[in-house]
DNA sequence: TAGTTATGTAACCAACTTTGTTACGATATG
DNA sequence: CATATCGTAACAAAGTTGGTTACATAACTA
């Protein structure tokens, strides 16, 4: 049970908008999806609005929508938008600069680490929001 | 300050065990290199024996030391000795199975998770500990 | 065998993170 | 003006992490 479920919880919010396509919908409809309060996808979506992913308005008939088609939007992009750079652990990570390994480790893993975050985040890159979007509208039109 | 900091100490320790060669080492040592406490490094030298990429023995004269060459340990190896399978906040994450996109949205996201896993281990594998020693020697030889 | 050194691990704590929740102000609509 | 909705602060509960103490176990030495 490591780390957080917003990045999983984004890819939902957004999917849900794309399936909603077209009308305004609320954070409340949206937490009814993912199964959580409001105020949580509220704060998901409030990163998203700033990363430009989504549109939101306020008042009676206000909510959320795509900001753009399904297909030029990637789960990097989501990933970005609510995920901090990751430190691996860098951050308190402070060894004895005396020692020659301690000396040296910390670009070493700097290094490495940002070998395995940069190959992770292109195969993020690689998944568009279509690519989800097409996983999930079988379910609601075929099948008859 | 996300995440935690157990696979970038274990590499600084295998490292260190590395230098080392040779002289079995003392938890004690090992810990003064990282900057924390014995026990920190016995817990996860314990995860390392575990996974038979060190060796450890008891009383005086007893310490740790590396089990292969360095050429035989990448960084995958280390990775997956003391880190846990990530699960990407999928545990804590179980959305409305009655609304389409919360049916389907978890079985798109393990696979999306398992490619970009995948890719990280991959880059991690292609970095062995002989890697990481030939960066840190320079310091204590060459050079005059 | 006694004394010393070192590991193995349990127990506990403080600090931090994450999620859920309440509350309330701001804003858009009609 | 009343209502719906977002935006965000404040707080609590639960879990994670790293440091620390404590002590049992094992191995070496004399």
């Amino acid at each position: 049970m490591t780390g957080n479920s917003r990045f999983a919880v984004s890819v939902h919010v957004i999917a849900y908008l794309a399936y909603k396509a077209g009308a305004p919908v609320t954070s409340a409809e949206i937490a009814a999806s993912v199964d959580t309060n409001p105020v949580v996808i509220r704060r998901l979506l409030s990163a998203l609005v700033k990363a430009r992913l989504v549109t939101g308005h306020k008042g009676v008939g206000g909510g959320f929508g795509m900001a753009s088609a399904p297909a030029n939007i990637t789960l990097l992009d989501i990933y970005r938008a609510v995920e901090p750079q990751p430190d691996h652990g860098l951050e308190r990570f402070s060894p004895n600069h005396k020692c020659p390994v301690g000396a040296r480790i910390e670009i070493i893993l700097r290094t490495a680490f940002f070998k395995a975050q940069t190959s992770m985040e292109a195969e993020l890159a690689r998944i568009s929001l279509e690519d989800v979007h097409r996983q999930i509208k079988p379910v609601c039109t075929g099948k008859r």
